[in-house]
DNA sequence: CGCATGTTTCGGCCGCCGCCGAAGCGTCCC
DNA sequence: GGGACGCTTCGGCGGCGGCCGAAACATGCG
């Protein structure tokens, strides 16, 4: 049994009445540019202002000041290093928003030319969303781990007692002791089906990754595409019953 | 145990690869009155074009085009009726959407004049959040049912057996076999802190207006904010343990 | 020190978009 | 039928905001 964080003593007067400035916050994602700052973003890692401005195809000058405005606002955080202006997303929160938001956004004009759309093609089959695994992979494995009773949806996600033992089994390290929800339904905007994130879904993929079950793909500014690799298939084929039909087309 | 709802044989294949496009939804609430629209739907129920005109201080004219705009992009729905068009939140998910970003948006300057502020200071007080509740209240509420350990928060919230028990001493009914999380946090955007969402979340605020332990305020147009009744400030302090401050600040 | 590189500031241009009022259409009610 | 009312369409206006290039500034490196 665990308390609330905040203290029931701690004041309970009304604040004063400034009701949120939706209009503010969504005008910062209502540009292109900007909107693709922050999905390249949501691979978690922190990007510079010249790699992000390559990536959306504008001006060095261009980038730099969405990129005040973006910090300004609370939305990334920056880190200044030598002559590099080192940007990502300011917190959990800020990319679960921007998750959520790309769930229900409507699907923008397919890509044109190969390179995007072989890009476009990884990203579907696999990749990570700040955190956690998405794609046709994510959802593969959140069917999986469904299939063997790790999870169970009923009255919403939560780890049973065997995903507990299961995922020991794997070396992933379940945190205790926090906040966070352990496992929390995703809405994957590729397969229009949930996946697994959460602190259980966090955990899992920092294990693929460190375990080499699963690298990223491409190379600066490449994003959040992952390829599973040979041993990744067979822990997860093996251990979770992915679909090898999944798993080989992540893989390679 | 239960499975999830969507077939592990069903496809697989990879979608073609259309990104979503996020700049187009934010662009829709990036302006302030239609982000007015539907915050005002926040309390989840239809308003016809002209409430909401009036509501924002547009012509109706700009609002009919502003709800085409919403309308199509499946933010809202709209139902005809005679020379009325009623428009509400499309969906829950759609709500929560709103919800959420609500409370990562910058605060706006506080409002002018004795109307909006006496407004501002009831949606302070106590709200409803498209089906749960809100506000002050919202977040008392919250800690109250914390305390008498009927929801724990390790690993994310969720409803205890004497919650379970305690809320249906109350007449609470808690839907069973869904798919929606019993309980989920919901960041208060003026107290800064959580509040009880998620299918727990809502019937107990359906139970609360139904059984008159609240009752909306303000007429047409009012919006969400609610009154805690006699009747109300009884069950709540006396059953949920509700501290009197609250229910005295959010009654009358 | 001098050059390359990454970033920022500033002016100016252009397009988009939100606004209104007028006019028109459909519905309701007397 | 006639008038009131709610909503929509259209034209036109005005402002905001994103874009770039040029120039300046900062850093790192030889």
């Amino acid at each position: 049994m665990r308390r609330l964080a905040w203290s029931v003593l701690t004041t309970t007067q009304p604040t004063t009445g400034t009701e949120p400035d939706l209009a503010a916050l969504a005008s910062l994602l209502a540009d292109r540019t900007r909107a693709s700052f922050c999905t390249a973003l949501l691979d978690g890692r922190a990007w510079t202002a010249g790699e992000l401005a390559r990536h959306a195809g504008v001006a060095p000058s261009t980038a730099s000041e969405h990129l005040t405005a973006l910090v300004g606002a609370g939305l990334l955080a920056e880190v200044r290093q030598g002559r590099h202006r080192y940007v990502r997303l300011a917190s959990r929160e800020t990319a679960e928003l921007i998750e959520a938001m790309s769930a229900a956004a409507p699907k923008a004009a397919p890509p044109r030319g190969l390179k995007a759309v072989h890009r476009s093609n990884a990203l579907a089959r696999g990749r990570t969303c700040y955190d956690h695994l998405a794609g046709a992979l994510g959802v593969a494995v959140a069917e999986a781990v469904t299939e063997r009773g790790w999870i169970d949806w009923e009255d919403g996600p939560s780890l049973t007692a065997g995903g507990r033992t299961g995922l020991a089994g794997l070396g992933v390290q379940i945190p205790a002791r926090t906040r966070r929800p352990l496992v929390r339904s995703c809405l994957d905007w590729t397969e229009r089906r949930p996946h697994v994130a959460g602190a259980v879904g966090a955990a899992l993929c920092s294990r693929a990754l460190e375990a080499g079950w699963l690298v990223r793909l491409g190379g600066t500014g490449g994003g959040r595409a992952v390829r599973v690799t040979a041993e990744g298939r067979a822990v997860l084929a093996g251990t979770l019953g992915v679909p090898d039909e999944v798993l080989e087309s992540a893989g390679a």
